[in-house]
RNA sequence: UGGGGCGUAGCCAAGCGGUAAGGCAUCGGGUUUUGAUCCCGUGAUUCGCAGGUUCGAAUCCUGCCGCCCCAGCCA
């Protein structure tokens, strides 16, 4: 225990340990790895993070942080027939937004192909790999199954001098894709099929977004992944639970290679959160079946979604904190979630008041013209977040749900020949109601009493109720979209067919609002809590200020609704 | 009938032989000009099950059960 104490400070103050911190301590403390910490987060270029990449960005970053270490970016691009430049950029954008910023310039794989190419030759010459040319299908029967081992390839045993001049020949384009492929020689019966001579170099004729034509052979991910990994000098080279088994095969290449440093891979249990899927290939489908509006649609789980829901970065890698890092996989309740931007929120969005669905208050005992300026906290216990100021006119909106023409004593709200505080204002009292022809209510006349300004009524009531409310003359009006889970079922992915689970209330659109005249004027992403409905973000693309566009992050928990549902009400 | 993992409260998760942390959720109660926040309180005689070792086991051993991953020239 000997440099303990400096290291252990942080993970007091973010809450936690995991299997990953104690071991790296104490590997510390034993001199392993000459003390180093040097970690890496390795995605393929071929399509947007989201919430899962997350937690791996805040474990390899997190982990270099505590202990003091470097994390790399390093693009796994091995495979140029999925990846692009698009997902390159997105993918910078979406770490450094999370917060964190890696060590030096962003690395490729594809910068270390000359390597690894002589690696392939270094492996041929030793005679522990060949060029095989049987066909995919070949090699998929010739491997076996989950309980029958695999027949070596005819190809097998073809001298390594052959085998050099053949692979050369392959790197050349003198081969077409499929009819030869080189594999690491193992053992075609081992119970671990990656063991099962694995193909570490496949031929494919198409340019690379980093190399362009150089290249028509390119090194397999369990080829190129612990090589980069051990050229960059990584110690803890972590992954998912699924590449376990491929652990020996990484430990098996780094053995036989001059590689110049020895990297251990760990894994890790990806984290899953309920009413949501993070299969980059049925996220990809909700994009191009217009199903949501882009990969930064508020209710994607990818990071560029969450962020323009109104997520903070901090509130996403508390959320990650909280959950934790194991080998045991499990699902994570979205309430988790919702919690860590609630708390964030709670403290740091200001407050103003937003009418979604209008119903207007004419106060009959109002002078007609006369506009009042109330004030009211940025927020109500941060006294550096200052004051706002409140126009409060004769007429005025509250939302229709807080109004009832009768009603039983748990709703405490405004009833007709009730009464309720105004929040910031007065209290009002309901006298009368106007309706349509349809016998809609379309407007509601109070009186007010000018004495319930911070206080109480005179008469010694005290209203239990507290509405929110914007002057109709001089509100703003707004587009407030409200987001809801995309999926109504617990797992979707379970689900035969994706589109079933699909919550048809994932949005609702509200485009009448009415929004207290400063909040129309705030910055794009700048967010707030509309009192007594939720957190909410101005649009980070159509949100100008004058021109308000807000997204709901999250409602405030909401124990009425609890009731309510109950029938109690 | 192959190989590799995992099983601690509704959901995550500490614990690593000395008598079950914490967070979320839930449900009570208090404060409150947000039915929010905040504050208090609330659940495992028990750690998948069954045996065994031990003064003592969630922790060690044995067997069983359940769940997940692996048969791409994807990562």
């Amino acid at each position: 225990m000997s440099n303990n104490d400096a290291h252990d400070a942080p993970a007091e103050k973010t809450g936690g340990t995991n299997f990953l911190r104690t071991l790296i301590a104490e590997q510390i403390a034993s001199g392993e790895h000459r003390g180093e910490v040097v970690t890496r987060f390795p995605p393929e270029p071929n399509g947007y993070l989201h919430i899962g990449h997350a937690a791996s960005i805040c474990l390899n970053f997190g982990l270099a942080e505590h202990f003091g270490g470097r994390c790399r970016l390093r693009f796994d691009d091995t495979n140029p027939d999925a990846e692009d430049q698009e997902y390159i950029d997105s993918i910078q954008a979406d770490i450094h937004w999370l917060g964190f910023e890696w060590d030096g310039e962003v690395r490729y794989t594809s910068s270390y192909f000359d390597t690894l190419y002589d690696y392939a030759l270094t492996l041929i010459d030793a005679g522990l790999a060949y060029v095989d040319e049987l066909s995919p299908e070949q090699i998929r029967e010739y491997r076996g199954t989950l309980t029958e081992p695999g027949k070596n390839s005819p190809y097998r045993d073809r001298d390594p001098v052959e085998s050099r001049a053949m692979f050369e020949a392959m790197a050349n384009g003198e081969y077409a894709e499929g009819t030869a492929s080189l594999r690491a020689k193992i053992d075609m019966a081992s119970g671990n099929i990656n063991l099962r001579d694995p193909v570490i170099y496949r031929i494919r004729n198409k340019a690379h977004h980093q190399t362009g034509n150089k290249w028509c052979v390119y090194p397999s991910y369990d080829f190129a992944h612990g090589q980069s990994d051990a050229i960059e000098g990584v110690t803890h080279s972590i992954c998912t639970l699924e590449f376990e088994d491929h652990r020996p095969l990484y430990n098996w290449l780094i053995e036989h290679l001059p590689v110049p440093s020895h990297p251990v891979q760990y894994e890790f249990a990806r984290v899953n959160l309920n009413y949501t899927i993070t299969s980059k290939r049925k996220l990809r489908r909700l994009v191009d079946e217009n199903i949501v509006d882009g990969w930064d649609d508020p209710r994607m789980p990818t990071i560029s979604g969450i962020r323009r829901r109104g997520y903070t970065p901090e509130s996403i890698r508390n959320f990650c904190e909280m959950v934790g890092v194991s080998r045991s996989g499990g699902t994570v309740d979205a309430a988790l979630l919702e919690h860590a931007i609630r708390d964030d929120l709670n403290t740091n969005a200001a407050r103003a008041m937003c009418v979604l669905d209008p119903l207007k208050v004419v106060i009959t005992n109002w002078e007609e013209g006369h506009v009042e300026t109330l004030t009211a906290p940025g927020h109500p216990n941060r006294d550096d977040m200052g004051e706002r100021r409140l126009p409060l006119t004769r007429e005025i909106y509250i939302e229709k749900e807080d109004f009832r023409e009768e009603a039983n004593k748990k709703y405490k709200r405004l009833v007709l020949g009730k009464k309720v505080r105004l929040r910031n204002a007065y209290v009002i009292e309901a006298q009368d109601v106007v309706k349509n022809d349809a016998g809609e209510i379309v407007e509601v006349h109070c009186t007010y009493d000018p004495d319930t300004l911070g206080a109480n009524p005179a008469d010694g009531s005290k209203p239990k109720g507290v509405i929110h409310w914007v002057s109709a003359t001089h509100g703003k009006q707004a587009l407030v979209r409200v987001y809801d889970r995309l999926f109504s079922v617990e797992n979707p992915a379970r689900e035969e067919e994706l589109l079933d689970g699909l919550n048809p209330f994932s949005l609702t659109v509200h485009r009448g609002c009415w929004i207290e005249p400063d909040a129309a004027e705030v910055a794009p992403e700048t967010r707030l809590q509309f009192e007594r409905t939720g957190y909410f973000v101005a649009d980070r693309y159509e949100h100008a200020p004058g021109a308000p566009v807000f997204n709901r992050v999250v409602a405030l928990r909401d124990t009425w609704a609890k009731i309510e549902a109950r029938g109690n009400a």
